[in-house]
DNA sequence: ATTGATGCAAATGATTTGCAGCCCA
DNA sequence: TGGGCTGCAAATCATTTGCATCAAT
């Protein structure tokens, strides 16, 4: 993967902040920097980069998708009315090594674990919504 | 909520398999015993449906929104290739009473908790893969 | 009768893709 | 220098919505 100068400062943004940006959010903030980057380029490096593991793609956050420039285990919670994401301190962020016993219950060769809290954030329940 | 006769014919094939379909796929099956049914009549009811409880959204199950008939609680597996999704007898099927305590770990309102596996469904494993 | 529900078609919104030119390794 | 990468615009695909009509309560 070469790494372009778009695809650093898109990593670069994403591991500033600590908000689970959407895509587009992203696209927004890279813009600033680089006023003539397309969505695209944002979308196809983020895919590309969680590919590579260098960031994490959350799902079941809301109907877009979000990143996560923190690699390292930890758990999510997600608002139910804005679809925010922040981190939380959760009492499974556990090993892994109980994923293999459970793997012939269903057939499925089991690759990972996802825990994900929801919740309402701080200014939702404030009354501050706007999603 | 009225009780349409689609409706009822949405609720009870959802309940009758265990595939955990799309809105789409569920669609598809619907049409077989009526053929004037709308996509949008199945996306409504649906999404109606699991606002009163009565079947479950699934988030985090790839591009497509998954529903399930089954409104106990429960764990899925997803898989990472086609995107079907299985029950799974997972460990972490325990009471929800420790969600309250982490709580002002993030200033979110905790309201519920999700976990989700992820993995290669057998088909998939077998190179039978479609998606 | 009222009012929510339906079917249709068009709109939306997020994400993806074709393509010609560009630039990193 | 070559093949991956970019920007642009158009295409997709899932889902939603406006509207006139229909039907459940």
């Amino acid at each position: 993967m070469r790494m372009t100068y778009q695809r650093e400062i898109i990593l670069e943004e994403l591991r500033r902040v600590k908000s689970h940006p959407t895509a587009d959010e992203l696209y927004l903030m890279v813009r600033h920097r680089m006023p003539r980057i397309s969505r695209a380029t944002v979308y196809r490096n983020l895919e590309q980069l969680s590919e590579a593991g260098m960031v994490v793609k959350l799902m079941g956050t809301g109907n877009q998708r979000r990143y996560d420039g923190n690699t390292q285990k930890h758990t999510h919670i997600h608002c139910i009315k804005c679809g925010k994401v922040a981190d939380i301190a959760a009492p499974e962020d556990m090993d892994a090594s109980s994923l293999p016993d459970i793997q012939n219950s269903c057939g499925y060769k089991v690759l990972g674990r996802q825990i994900e809290y929801t919740g309402i954030c701080p200014d939702c329940n404030n009354g501050k919504s706007t999603a």
